[in-house]
DNA sequence: GAATTCGAAACTGAATACAATTCAGGCGCC
DNA sequence: GGCGCCTGAATTGTATTCAGTTTCGAATTC
C-alpha cells in the first residue's frame, strides 16, 4: 500500500494551516530554505505549494525575490466579501432556476438537521465549517462547479478573518453564537419558492451584513498582529 | 540588464498559448521531458509552471500520474460564462454605486475611441484583445480587485472558444465582425446614469447571448478537435 | 486463443548541488 | 559627514540525479 497523499499535498495542507494561524504576518518575507526545514520536505515540493498558494491568492511573489504573505488590510477584505456576494448571490440565482426540488428539500433538511448543533455550539471552528458547509451546498445547487470552485477559493482566504471576528464575538457574548440560522433557512424558503428575487436579496443582505462585522475584525487582527509577541 | 521575466514566467505564458492553440488535445497526458526540451527549460520550472496552470484551472493533475489537459465539454463552456456573468454583473453594479464620473466618463471615451477600429478590424484576436479589454476596464471600475482577478482567469480560460466563435463567425459573414459595440456602449450610459438596474440587466443579457454563441462553438471545436490529425 | 502475470522501460516525485541574483554592511571618495 | 560603490553572505532559480510508481508488452499458462 503506497501513500495516497504526496509530499506536495501534505506541504500545501500544512502551509494553509499556517496561513490561518497567522504563522505568517502579513507582507512577511517567505525564506524557503528554514521553512522546508520545519515542513520536513525540501525546497522542490515546498515551491510547488507555494505556488499553488500563489495562483489562488494566498501569497505573492515577486521575481528573485520570493514569496510573501499576502498583506492583510479592511479593502482586501471588503473585496473578498464582495466577490462572494457576486457568486453566492448568482448561485441562488441559478438554484431558483433549475435545481431539483428534492434537493432544495435536502438542503432545507439539513439546515433543520443542523439546528440543534448549531445553536448549541460554541467552538468558533466548529461554528465556522458549519457556515461553510452550508454556503457550499447551496453553491452545489446551483449546479455550476465554476461558482463552487471561486467560493471555495474565498472561504479559504476569508476563512482565518471570520474565525477572528467569531471568537471575538464569543467573548463578548459570553459563549453565545451568533447562529442567525434564520437568514439561512430565509434563503432556502427563497429558493423554494423559486421566488429569485427574494432568495437572493436574502443573500445579499446576509452576506453584507457578515461582512460589515469582518471589516471590524480585520481591525481587530492588526492588533493582535503588530502588537509584540505575546 | 538582468532579465525581468524569469524562466518560470515565459514557461508559463508559452504554456498558456499552447493550450489556447489547442496544442494539448483534452485529456490528454502531458509529458514533462519531453515538454521540457521543447521549452528549453529543465522540468523544475516546468512543473512550476504546470502548477500554476492547475491552480488557474486550465489544467488538471493526477497524483503519480502527471498532468492533463482539462476536458473540453459543453457544460464546462456554460460553468464559464455563468460565473462571468456573477463576476461583471457585480462589477457593474459597484460601479453604479461608487465609480467617480470622471472614470466613467473615460471608459466611454475610450468606447469611442475604439469604435472605429472595432468597427474596421477583421482579426479575431485583434476584435478579443479589444473586447476583453472593455469588460477588464468596466471591472476595474468597480474597484474590486479580486472580482477583476477572477474575471482575468474566466477570461484566459474562456478565450480559446471565443476565438473559435469568432472565425467562425468571420467565416461566415464574410469578414464582418460581430461588432456589437452598442451592447458595451449600453452597459456604460446605464453606469453612468447610475441606473443600476439598467447596468446589470444590460451586462447579464449581453455575456448571456454571448454564452450561446460559445456554447454551439464548443461544439466545432469538438468537430475540429477529434477529426485526424489534419 | 484469451487472460493473467511478470518484468522492463518510461515517467513522475523529491532531494541535492550549483549558478545567479539580491541585500546588507563596510570602505573609500567627494 | 554623507553618498556611492564594492564585496560577501544569504537566498532564490534551475539543473541534475536518483528513487518510487505506473504503464505497456511479452511470455506463459489455462
Amino acid at each position: 500500500m503506497a501513500k495516497r497523499e504526496s509530499n506536495v499535498d501534505r506541504v500545501y495542507e500544512a502551509l494553509r494551516r499556517m496561513a490561518a494561524d497567522f504563522a505568517f504576518k502579513p507582507d512577511q518575507r517567505i525564506n524557503e530554505s528554514a521553512l522546508s526545514e520545519v515542513l520536513g520536505a525540501s525546497r522542490t515540493p515546498l515551491r510547488e505549494a507555494l505556488n499553488r498558494l500563489v495562483a489562488e491568492g494566498f501569497l505573492t511573489f515577486q521575481n528573485n525575490r520570493g514569496f510573501f504573505c499576502r498583506p492583510l488590510t479592511p479593502s482586501y477584505i471588503m473585496d473578498l466579501y464582495e466577490a462572494r456576494v457576486a457568486v453566492e448571490c448568482e448561485a441562488a440565482r441559478l438554484a431558483c432556476t433549475r435545481a431539483p426540488d428534492e434537493d432544495i428539500a435536502a438542503l432545507a433538511d439539513y439546515l433543520n438537521r443542523m439546528e440543534p448543533e448549531y445553536q448549541s455550539a460554541t467552538d468558533p471552528e466548529e461554528l465556522l465549517a458549519m457556515d461553510e458547509s452550508f454556503h457550499a451546498r447551496l453553491a452545489q445547487l446551483s449546479g455550476n462547479s465554476e461558482l463552487q470552485r471561486i467560493l471555495n477559493n474565498l472561504n479559504g482566504r476569508i476563512r482565518y478573518i471570520r474565525l477572528i471576528d467569531l471568537k471575538r464575538m464569543r467573548d463578548r457574548a459570553g459563549g453565545k453564537a451568533p447562529g442567525d440560522i434564520s437568514a439561512h433557512r430565509q434563503i432556502v424558503e427563497g429558493i423554494a419558492a423559486r421566488n429569485t428575487k427574494a432568495a437572493v436579496s436574502a443573500m445579499r443582505s446576509h452576506i453584507e451584513k457578515r461582512r460589515e462585522e469582518a471589516t471590524e475584525a480585520v481591525r481587530i487582527a492588526f492588533s493582535q498582529l503588530y502588537v509584540p509577541d505575546e
